[in-house]
RNA sequence: GCGCCCGUAGCUCAGUGGACAGAGCGCUGGCCUGCGGAGCCAGAGGUCGGAGGUUCAAUUCCUCCCGGGCGUACCA
């Protein structure tokens, strides 16, 4: 909270204590109530300081506070000071300036002059786009869009997993059942049953495990065979992500799979080798941490080793990973390194930020590993391996069915076109299934269930969507326009005193916080959650205020509050990756 | 075994060193002859996994225990 009147009580009470104004700020409240006041102050901490009792500390400054301006009543409740503010004076500071700002209420510019890489999406091509991936997608594409409200300059980094033994089994698979035409037809659907099919096959006959390490043994050492058929996956496959991207609505300004690293991973193994980072064990090249090379204070004691080549020669992923943090830094010298991947990663993060510290790059604690809980389905870990997943195909698609029916079924889309309505039944759609990734702090697995992602009621995408569209139908009824902001004097707040309009407003001014929490934190929820709540005071708000052809003063005041209300709902749902229709 | 994550209402989840622990779903009952009912209002529903400890104050911090998940050298 930072409007002109809490600065006010902050700075009032600070000299009063003779504390600086900041430290008041930092722990001001608000109380439970809105009866009780505006704003609150515990005085716990102050009478410790002071070694008095709280509530006397309190007393004290209640009485200060009736001479501060803006503030119309001050009062002790025991230990705690209850603040009830000029909310006329209130309404215009929080309004007035989302009016002023617009979409970039809630940004700044702290991040100036800075780069943030973020690794997010990064599937397993050659299959499809499961709703597995779609987490990390969905959080990657939100971190992006609130670090730019920041000013932070971000690249969005797509690793694509287009390399490495899943490609040996893959091509095995193709070679013993696989069909070119089948594949053609079936496009990653086919590519996906040869995977599984190797699977369930390797667990009766081990051999197949050999067979694939072999062709990949034979793709990085540049056989055309392999490498044709290989390519041949990779471009099929390319081509159906690119598409369940376009649906998403999520970019990337570098798609880069890890192939692109396979030509520096022999050289940086040599290095490490010449350096003494890594050595040979069990002829595999490894980076051991459990031995004194290790100068940090006993944190690298007992971790596994980091894995960078196989005793058949081939690379693994680690090593790749290496290569690709070594040229993102090169590239871009990113003020920080975001990898939103999932927690069952986390050891190996672990390892590969330790071995760049090993290398001696001080850059290694601006890597991030964004940990994400799982995607469950049916209470258990989906398993691309045995088939048991959901792909987004799906998901999207039913969820765009069930918004048509319900646009199908409210008189005020009826004038829509055809190609309108499909339009909106798609953004909606798929916001919901975005939302759904959001809804639930990073760390908690998320339990997909169909009848919750295809409930739009309450908290959810379509929830926040569908007020926005009551907030847009409310200004292009009353026919304001949407590119000129009142001017402050022409509206008098003073008449906004229901309830429910000050519980809006005072919601309204909570979203900057909320986007630089969700900053801070790597996860957009903080601000999907808030948006929910917005949603909800607006709804109530709309329920019992009614905005057109009441008296002119309040219709413009509540005009003006709409439309700030309309401004956050939109810029927060843009920032989550979600679409805002003006009608739905 | 060791490491990390989780344990709060029937379900899915917020929350926080401080004033009576919140929401959504589900359930029960209300609200469309005035701006969009994908909405609103009301109700029922909780030993905040357990035990200690720190503190004026713990659901929140610390320790131990119990339960669940993930990871733990040639997959990503």
């Amino acid at each position: 909270m930072s409007n002109p009147i809490v600065r006010e009580i902050a700075r009032v009470a600070g000299r009063r204590l003779g504390v600086p104004e900041a430290d008041v700020l930092k722990i001001i409240t608000t109380p439970p109530s809105d009866e009780l006041g505006d704003y609150a102050l515990p005085c716990f901490a102050f009478a410790q300081r002071q070694k008095r009792p709280p509530h006397e500390v309190a007393r004290e400054l209640a009485e200060a506070l009736r001479e501060a301006e803006h503030v119309v009543k001050a009062e002790a409740a025991g230990p705690y000071v209850n603040v009830t503010v000029d909310r006329a004076a209130l309404l215009r500071f929080i309004v007035g300036a989302i009016l002023e700002q617009g979409e970039r209420y809630g940004g700044g510019d702290e991040g100036r002059g800075r780069t943030i890489v973020i690794d997010y999406s990064s599937p397993n091509i050659a299959r499809p786009f499961s709703i597995a991936h779609l987490r990390s997608t969905a959080l990657g594409n939100a971190l992006k869009r609130l670090f730019r409200h920041l000013g932070y300059r971000v690249v969005g980094v797509n690793h694509l997993g287009d390399w490495g033994t899943q490609f040996g089994a893959l091509i095995a698979a193709y070679k013993r059942w696989g069909s070119r035409e089948r594949v053609e037809r079936e496009n990653v659907y086919e590519l996906f049953r040869l995977y599984v099919k190797f699977h369930e096959e390797a667990e009766k006959d081990p051999k197949l495990e050999e067979e694939a390490r072999l062709w990949f043994k034979k793709l990085e050492e540049g056989d055309q065979e392999a490498l044709e058929l290989w390519r041949w996956f990779v471009e099929l496959s390319w081509r159906a992500f690119r598409r369940y991207y376009e649906l998403l609505g999520v970019e990337f300004e570098e798609v880069r799979g890890e192939s692109a690293y396979r030509d520096r991973t022999g050289p940086l193994i040599e290095e490490l080798l010449k350096k003494g980072i890594a050595r040979e064990s069990e002829g595999a090249v490894i980076i051991p941490f459990d031995d004194e090379g290790d100068k940090g204070e006993g944190e690298g004691e007992g971790m596994p080793p980091l894995l960078l080549r196989k005793r058949d020669g081939t690379t693994l992923y680690a090593t790749r990973d290496l290569a690709a943090a070594l040229y993102h830094y090169e590239t871009y010298r990113f003020y920080k390194k975001l990898y939103v991947v999932g927690a069952e990663q986390s050891l190996h993060f672990k390892q590969l930020f330790k071995a760049l510290e090993r290398m001696g790059h001080e850059w290694a604690r601006d890597l991030v590993h964004v940990a994400f809980g799982m995607v469950l389905f049916e209470d258990k870990k989906m398993s691309t391996r045995k088939g048991r997943v959901i792909f987004l195909e799906e998901v999207v698609r039913k969820a765009t069915q069930r918004t048509r029916e319900i646009i199908e079924s409210i008189a005020k889309t009826a004038d829509l076109t055809p190609e309108e309505k499909d339009r909106v039944a798609q953004d909606v759609g798929v916001s919901a299934v975005l939302y759904s990734q959001l809804s639930r702090s990073r760390t908690q697995d998320i339990h997909f269930r169909w009848e919750e992602v295809l409930n739009f009621e309450g908290k959810s995408g379509p929830y926040v969507q569908y007020t926005h569209a009551r907030m847009a139908g409310v200004l292009r009824r009353a026919g304001v326009s949407t590119s000129t902001p009142p001017q402050p004097d022409e509206v008098d707040y003073g008449v906004l005193t229901h309830p429910h309009e000050v519980a809006l407003a005072k919601k309204l001014e909570l979203f900057p916080q909320k986007v630089r929490q969700a900053v801070e934190e790597y996860d957009p929820f903080p601000v999907a959650e808030y948006l929910a709540d917005l949603a909800a005071a607006a709804n109530k708000f709309y329920d019992t205020c009614r905005v057109l052809g009441e008296e002119p003063a309040v219709e413009r005041a509540r005009l003006a509050l709409v439309r700030a209300t309309k401004t956050v709902l939109k810029t927060g749902l843009e920032l989550l990756g979600l679409k805002a229709p003006e009608r739905m």
